[in-house]
DNA sequence: CGGCGCCGATTGGTTGACCATTCGGGGTGA
DNA sequence: TCACCCCGAATGGTCAACCAATCGGCGCCG
């Protein structure tokens, strides 16, 4: 299993709205924000940094890089924003659609205990989120976590960048009021519902409520076209 | 590469002599022989360990990883190659059992009446292959056409990244003698089930086959790790 | 009134001690 | 004699305190 941190602060920093060369929270501040010792977020912040991600100045603080494209990334970053470009919120979702359902079946069987842990927080979090953004972070980081613990890593590649050009979809069509999600928004009942399968190891009740948790939030897409 | 310590670490494990898996000297030590503080060498440690080239394990030390990452290039091709070094065949066969068969029924929904003639021109070919090698080549085309039939760019370009892990992970495992299949090769009468579903237009029949398709060739992998 | 400089708050960086995990060796009992 | 268990050393991981750099405001002086 890859590092938890980084994979929070990477949904959080696309949550959080900032755009190239903004300035983040402070170490102390951003390591409360995540619920993260200070030298846990560092190592992730470490790592961002070496990717080109961000600049970090003593005194000043920490900076999204100026730079689109990191010079020396793992070179999937590239990759996405290339496929973003030609690609639909249509066509995005259903390619989730093809491949999360499956990459549940498979997380039933392998979750560990701290992923399912960590799966409880994000459901909860998500609740009472103040924020679009702040939640679309979350849910990203919901969905990576079941990819990472289907135990295939190419799959898991694949999501990766599913969910990359997704979230570049999704921003799109943010618009500047953004009051959050209402209490009876019907992804955290099927997000429950997905997790509970995933403790009970019901590999077929799993593919079952995220493939109808992707088809209500693309029913949602297409009704309301609001991006 | 800004960070001195970063490359100075670089440095001393290439001239180390130290092998895949071998094990670094702890970080105290290596602290001590790089003249850093332990602090300063762990960001590096840190970074290296994102980069897929260390793995460190608490209470037994610090391992040089299995896969060596050599540079590579930004495009999708860097991408396909880096993954294809940390997976395996039997995890490259699950990410086409999870794709492929949508993609068949997609496809049978969308290919055009040229894309059928393709398909049908590489199904003969294939009987007739010469070497393994040139009926891989044949095998990739017809499963890529019906990636680029179904419709969908990002499952497309989804589809390609895990052709091209695919080819790599098998041309691994390439003999040299090289008779090419024979006759009776199951896949020929599988493909044919497959385009005989997709001419027909029946998508539930083309999922199928070509789950059956990729399921029989698994099954060929397991049981016979030849190849 | 304007420029200069100091001072403190804030930021990322560093340090040393401490914690959790793993492994191996020696003692103990069957 | 062998198996088991326990304990301590070694390792990577974590933490809280402290350091150095930066910036902004305030006051002093020209």
């Amino acid at each position: 299993m890859q590092d938890m941190t980084l994979m929070r602060l990477r949904n959080w920093i696309v949550g959080s709205g900032l755009a190239r060369g903004d300035r983040l929270p402070s170490e102390r501040e951003l390591g409360t924000l995540l619920g993260v010792s200070r030298a846990e977020l560092r190592k992730a912040l470490i790592v961002l940094e070496a990717e080109g991600g961000l600049e970090r100045l003593v005194g000043r603080g920490t900076f999204l890089a100026k730079q689109s494209r990191p010079a020396r990334g793992s070179g999937i970053e590239g990759v996405i924003s290339e496929l973003a470009e030609s690609t639909g919120p249509i066509d995005a979702m259903n390619a989730r659609l093809v491949l999360e359902p499956e990459l549940a079946q498979l997380a039933a069987l392998n979750a560990t205990p701290a992923q399912l842990r960590e799966l409880r927080r994000l459901s909860n979090a998500m609740r009472v989120a103040a924020t679009w953004s702040s939640y679309e972070g979350l849910d990203s980081e919901f969905h990576e976590i079941i990819a990472s613990a289907a135990g295939n890593s190419l799959l898991q590649a694949l999501h990766r960048m599913l969910n990359g050009v997704r979230q570049i979809v999704v921003w799109r069509r943010l618009e500047t009021s953004d009051p959050g999600p209402d209490p009876g928004y019907h992804s955290f009942d099927e997000h429950e519902a997905i997790l509970s399968a995933l403790e009970r190891r019901d590999g077929a009740a799993a593919s079952a409520a995220m493939r109808a948790h992707l088809q209500s939030t693309l029913a949602a897409m297409t009704t309301s076209p609001a991006g």
